[in-house]
DNA sequence: CATTGATCATGT
DNA sequence: ACATGATCAATG
């Protein structure tokens, strides 16, 4: 196991030391089996750069390097470097929101500082090929978080309103709520129209494409529409 | 069931 | 072609 990372510095030169190497090179030093497909391992990834990284396996309630206050997400781009999926950030609360507020909630605190780690994502290559692309330490700016705060607010209104069945991943400029479950099945309380507790689909959060894309487009200055 | 890690795969 | 809604694994 590596030691946790004592300093953001720390962290984000172990973070460089990874770009360049494929993931099946780094699961070899870790004694790990590079899957053939992520179709039963959708979090393999995820989990292979905690572990390079020193990050506390297993779930924990706040961000992977809570010392220093940053949240790790790696996030699969194409070959022009633009996001090939969504990003989950957290669970929404759909129950015992009162009071609640963006300042204090938990998706703010996830995205307060953000280590971004961009890995080959493209089907057609094999998991065990894919390259670990270069980092990136991300803050929210005064004008993201004024974006994702207006879009959580549409969110929780519905929540609070017992009108979770009518949010649909379109709602949200920039985040999504979308099922974050097992399956279709499974439940959890929420509010219903008339207050009254009532069992739902669990959800979460996402940031949708266009947001990551941004992002990465902006520390990488890369165009922000691509021509190739 | 809830949390962590996300991507799959079908409908439009 | 792409986003939405569905789904997978491990762990507490």
């Amino acid at each position: 196991m590596i030691p946790a990372p004592t300093s953001e510095n720390e962290l984000l030169e172990r973070a460089t030391a990874l770009a360049g190497f494929t993931l099946g090179e780094l699961a070899e030093q870790y004694g790990l089996v590079c899957p053939a497909d992520l179709r039963r391992e959708k979090g393999w990834v995820g989990m292979l750069l905690e572990t390079c990284l020193g990050a506390t396996a297993g779930s924990k309630p706040e961000q992977d390097f809570q010392d220093l206050g940053i949240e790790l997400k790696s996030i699969p781009i194409s070959h022009t470097g633009k996001p090939l999926e969504t990003t989950f950030v957290c669970v929404a609360p759909l129950t015992n929101v009162h009071g609640l507020t963006w300042e204090n909630s938990h998706i703010r605190n996830k995205l307060s500082k953000v280590l971004w780690i961009p890995v080959e994502g493209e089907r057609e290559i094999p998991v065990c090929e894919r390259h670990v692309g270069m980092p990136l330490i991300w803050q929210p700016s005064d004008e993201e978080e004024a974006q994702l705060k207006a879009d959580w607010e549409e969110l929780m209104e519905f929540i609070v309103l017992g009108k979770v069945h009518q949010i649909t991943a379109k709602h949200g400029e920039y985040l999504q709520l979308r099922p974050k479950a097992a399956n279709s099945k499974a439940v959890t309380e929420a509010y219903g129209a008339n207050g009254q507790p009532i069992k739902t689909l669990p959800r979460g959060f996402y940031l949708k494409k266009p947001f990551t894309s941004r992002i990465l487009a902006a520390h990488f200055m890369l165009p922000a529409e691509d021509t190739f």
